[in-house]
DNA sequence: TGCTTATATTGATAGATAGTTGACTAAGAG
DNA sequence: CTCTTAGTCAACTATCTATCAATATAAGCA
């Protein structure tokens, strides 16, 4: 991790934010294996079309997902797997967690 | 990463929300080089006492801290270095976005 | 018993954000 | 051109949350 100054702290904390956000993690999983449509992904996700699309947005300005346009159809796809790793770690640290959690109540009880 | 289901998202949202906050990151990032009290804190991010307790709260909550009380202070260390591989991961994601950024711009002009 | 220091907690408030609805744009079919 | 379909945009609401001020708790000291 590099050195965080004042203007990398929020920067990052960006990012973070854009995963944030359920809807947007079922997005993320939903393309794992390939390229989808907005229609597909709101039918997928059991999201409204519109919050899907902004969604979206937030992921692609974030640099999470690509996107490609064809007729009135624009598929968007994940631009970077490591965002999977990503939620790797977090998910080892949940596991930790609820470790930690047994441990407390252990020591309460 | 885990195959994502509705609940897992929830909780790995709630996680990415606890780093997802530059004033936690700043801790994250006070905390570095061994443990702190809260006035110590408060002081290195310049927030309020009560704000910073806040936060601690939060991340020791999530499990990205630990703590040991000491007579009236309480002393905060980081719990799992892991965190700092997330930032590392993220600040990563941070220079191709910047790099995806430029691209956009020559394809533009 | 007070007094001080260090944290934690509570209440109030301002700002952010997810979700909905309806309008708008663009592409294609008839 | 009109109608349909897919997606985006804008306005609004409800909820959430970061921050601050004030209060509470709790330990140590006079």
């Amino acid at each position: 991790m590099i050195e965080l100054n004042e203007a990398s702290a929020d920067v990052i904390a960006e990012r973070f934010r854009a995963l944030a956000e359920p809807m947007r993690l079922r997005l993320l999983n939903a393309l794992r294996r390939g390229e989808k449509s907005v229609g597909d992904l709101a039918e997928e996700t059991g999201a409204g079309q519109a919050n899907t699309s902004k969604h979206l947005q937030l992921l692609l300005q974030q640099g999470f997902i690509e996107r490609r346009k064809e007729g009135t159809t624009t598929w968007y796809r994940v631009a970077d797997p490591a965002v999977f790793e990503l939620c790797s770690l977090v998910c080892g640290g949940i596991e930790e967690d609820i470790e930690r959690r047994r441990k407390l109540l252990r020591r309460r009880s």
